[in-house]
DNA sequence: AATGAGGCATGACAAATGTCATGTCGGTTC
DNA sequence: GAACCGACATGACATTTGTCATGCCTCATT
């Protein structure tokens, strides 16, 4: 009885890359190849798979919102999430989403192989490296607001803008930056944002 | 007689699959594998490759950098340039550099071969998207000068950084930053930073 | 019930940023 | 040679941004 296995991710050289690799064992059927989160959920149960793997970053739905659907649509099914940046806020959330596992891409194909089964058995597989990252780097320190002001900020927009969007005075918006800017302890909004994003704070 | 081929990707993942993929072409040997852009020219020389395949974003050398330098050591092997990010201002300025093709990751393999063969026969290769886009979009308006300074300014530093570190007066370096938000059209310096990083103009 | 901690929200003030008018230099055009 | 154009460079001025003191509200602790 072999592995059932989705596969998502947004660059296709990738995606086709991770599907022959592990189609070729033995033990692994690759039922199904997405380039975005959006239709995961429904293809995970479409093809009753036993395995999704997923990447962080995709255009429409993102990886651990995707994650998060196809524990709700099959809890049977699990989840290893794999990553070309091991952003260490990316880990936590991912673990919060419901995934088993947390593997960056240039991990060997030998290692993804085993991950995907270890995964399967109801074990758990976190990179080493970036599970000592995420300890070390910890929790995001933004509040809700604050990150979502954040966010906003990282579009290029003025703090009239994200005032706007955000239904919030412009002394508000400017507080929160603030306070981000102390917490990643970036010295400009630019650098703040870039900090946060390199810790995976934003998403 | 096989085509020596180089591949230089940063993403061990998919320079893994680049090779096997090419690698599995009868006529196409895959010679030296880099994880970045700085033993590119040694190895096309040592190998005595004839075409070398590039990712443009690498750590240490960049790619188009890492071109020039091919062409330096070895006139008579070809470079194509793989790229992720179809981004217009990369492919002239590649070409520039003395590549004899420009392609974007998620091209289907068998197109991935054939622009190898029709690179090595002297031949250019173009995406037809792109080459479209580059047309569009065209060069960068900015100065050499005012890409400097954005350039700069895209790694989070302040005014004041910038202008130590570019030897300028601080007066000078906001002017130059208006000139690039004014030529971006974007409304804040970090607008106009996304929109040059978007366009390749910045690298 | 009182206390205190922390998130949310705001406006006043200081510091940085963006805009503009101006000037120099080297190359092109007439 | 004169006139012109574009890149480089600067300082003065208006606008935007970042900091700070303050107040409100909720929730957990005493």
């Amino acid at each position: 009885m072999s592995i059932r296995l989705v596969i998502a991710d947004d660059q296709a050289l990738v995606r086709g890359a991770l599907a022959a690799l592990l189609g070729l064992e033995p033990d692994i059927e690759v039922v199904a190849e997405l380039g975005d989160g959006t239709g995961v959920a429904a293809a995970v149960v479409e093809h009753s798979a036993d395995v999704a793997m997923l990447d962080v970053e995709m255009p429409g739905l993102d990886g651990i919102s995707a994650a998060a659907a196809v524990r709700r649509a099959a809890p049977q099914c699990r989840v290893l999430m794999v990553t070309t940046f091991g952003r260490p806020g990316y880990l936590k959330r991912a673990m919060q989403a419901g995934a088993s596992g947390f593997v960056v891409k240039d991990t060997p194909a030998r290692q993804l192989a085993e991950a995907v089964r270890r995964v399967h058995q109801g074990l758990r597989v976190v990179d080493p490296v970036l599970a000592a990252e995420s300890l070390t780097a910890g929790d995001s320190p933004l509040t809700e607001r604050e990150g979502e002001v954040l966010k906003a900020a990282s579009d290029g927009g003025t703090v009239a803008d994200i005032a706007k969007s955000a239904m919030l005075s412009e002394g508000t918006v400017r507080n929160y930056l603030s306070a981000a800017m102390a917490k990643t302890g970036g010295r400009t909004r630019a650098e703040a944002v870039r900090i946060a994003e390199d810790n995976g704070w934003l998403l």
